[in-house]
RNA sequence: GAGCCGGUAGCUCAGUCCGGUAGAGCAACGGACUUUUAAUCCGUGGGUCGCGGGUUCAAAUCCCGCCCGGCUCACCA
């Protein structure tokens, strides 16, 4: 009778093992080696009860899962088995396992503990489906106990550094896990059904380029020099619509040396995707269908509540320009925030930019469009036609030199997804990166760094494109409905301890 | 980086204001119970009160410093 594996080692006879604070003897009744898990306990629980509703008939079952309750009436024992995907209820009968077996579960067997039972499928006077095993088998001993079984895992802290408690004790965190994982397949199969390339490029990169932001620095042995873990893939993407592949898109991780908080991780998960021949006003439709799809698919529904509120994501979403929503707020017309830097100033100062006396022009007026607009779009809403001075990668506004062709769509007043034209002129693509230099030496740590390889490359001449990039952790958050990123992202970042 | 809040048994939490033998539930351990489901009933064991220092006859509790976490702000478009 193999029944408890406790470790690979054999146990000699007499021999006292403590688990979980519970002293087993070897009696030499059992013999206690590792098991095999047999390919039949590779089933699901939802699987298995799926099957029942279709096909009553179907009863005979074997299935494997985490212990995860325990009731013992003396000659008859009610438990259940958990999954990734659900709980299904185990009933031991001393009569039909027999009096060795049933003693051997009754001491050796505890909540936590990974077994496999087979038996048959019934309904209980309550009506829950549960198997009546006839035979079972210990698969991993736990050694530890779980968490308190009716209010889960609660500990913050605990939840993020010991995961795998979270997701055993805690329904909300497989729900979660199960979402973003549903998300990130539906993405995939949207893109690749219209004809994107799903493509790898480097997250080590020599220059970090392509965003304005702070990159972790590493160095290679054998190379001899500094890499940067990438802070956007944007500057390959266009390389290879270069090249010759005109629907492309990447999903993975980007990272940037900054602040840990609530909507902030130093490596976070975002979708670029780069369609040549289209332009931002393409990307708008598209990206209205892609949402559509992902609602569809996910929720069922258009209507998300999040946090308390109610968002409608029924097409076509409100769109409106970057500077009329600045002139509902202040009176003031495009040419004051563009060209009266020290006007501009001034109402930073008043509206209480922070050091606002040594931001550079681009910095203050990014900050005062923050403060003033972004926490009211409560979306989704397209903020179109973006000044140029903050879009260095986009191409100019086909109808005003001061603008560019982009929109950032904002739900809940939080940026989730930013496109734009993309510029594709490698002189002036140039210009903008030497802008951006000066920027740099006026202070602005985060301004974007020049990247000649890339340059070279538009000089071989690349179409017109559009792209767009969409922040996986903040579209989970929504969908989720969570305030919190590090719910939305399995091991988030942590001080060691 | 600043402010506020938190850290007590494996887990969920009382106890801290107002100093005086460290508590409950779950889990564990022993026992009863053949349709239970937060099973029930009887019994037992379990603590570096985050860490370090100070005040005091006496500190989980008061004071100081530090560590870890959460929230808000700053930073990060």
């Amino acid at each position: 009778m193999e029944i408890l594996a406790i470790t690979q080692h054999s146990l000699k006879q007499g021999e006292v093992y403590n688990l979980k604070g519970k002293l087993i003897r070897h009696e030499g009744k059992l013999t206690l080696q590792s098991a095999e898990p047999s390919e039949s306990h590779t089933t699901t629980i939802k699987g298995i009860k799926s099957v029942y509703d279709f096909d009553p008939n179907f009863y005979q079952v074997s299935v494997a899962g985490r212990l995860v309750s325990l009731r013992s009436m003396g000659k008859a024992i009610f438990g259940h088995l958990q999954d990734a995907t659900g709980r299904i209820q185990i009933y031991i009968k001393k009569d039909i396992v027999g009096d060795d077996k049933f003693q051997a579960f009754d001491t050796l067997f505890d909540v936590g503990d990974i077994i496999g039972v087979e038996g048959k499928l019934f309904r209980t006077s309550t009506g829950e489906l549960t198997v009546e095993v006839n035979d079972f088998k210990m698969l991993a001993k736990s050694l530890r106990p779980l968490p308190e079984k009716w209010h889960g895992l609660r500990d913050v802290e605990l939840r993020y550094r010991q995961r795998y408690l979270d997701l055993i004790s805690n329904e909300k965190a497989r729900k979660i896990t199960l979402l973003r994982s549903r998300l990130l397949s539906e993405i995939r199969r949207f893109l690749d059904e219209r004809g994107f390339l799903e493509v790898e490029t480097p997250i080590l990169q020599p220059i970090a380029s392509g965003a304005n932001a702070k990159p972790f620095i590493t160095y290679h042995n054998y190379l001899e020099q500094n890499l940067y873990l990438r802070i956007a893939p944007e500057l390959y993407l266009k390389r290879l619509i270069v090249g010759g592949f005109n629907r492309v898109y990447e999903l993975g991780k980007n990272f940037r040396n900054e602040g840990v908080d609530t909507t902030h991780n130093p490596e976070f998960t975002m979708l670029e995707f780069y369609c040549a021949y289209w332009d931002y006003r393409d990307l708008i439709k598209f990206t209205e269908e892609l949402f559509s799809h992902l609602l569809t698919k996910l929720l069922g529904t258009f209507q998300i509540s999040y946090q308390g509120v109610t968002l409608d994501f029924t097409p076509p979403y409100r769109v409106v320009k970057y500077f009329d929503l600045l002139k509902e707020k202040t009176g003031k017309e495009k040419d004051f925030f563009l060209r009266d830097i020290d006007g501009l100033r001034k109402l930073a100062v008043e509206i209480g930019v922070p050091k606002a006396e040594t931001l550079t022009h681009a910095k203050l007026l990014d900050k005062v469009f923050d403060l003033l607009v972004e926490d009211e779009l409560t979306g989704p809403v397209f903020v179109i036609d973006f000044p140029k001075i903050l879009s260095p990668l986009a191409k100019t506004h086909r109808e005003d030199a001061d603008l560019v062709e982009r929109f950032e769509l904002f739900v809940a007043g939080k940026e989730i997804a930013n496109a734009y034209t993309e510029l594709n002129d490698p002189i002036e693509q140039r210009n903008r990166f030497l802008e951006q230099l000066k920027e740099k030496e006026m202070g602005d740590e985060e301004a974007m760094q020049m990247d000649e390889d890339f340059i070279t490359a538009l000089e071989h001449g690349m179409p017109p494109t559009a792209g767009e990039g969409v922040g996986i952790d903040r579209l989970v958050m929504l969908l989720a409905d969570v305030d919190s990123i590090r719910e939305v992202i399995l091991f988030p970042a942590l001080r060691q301890r």
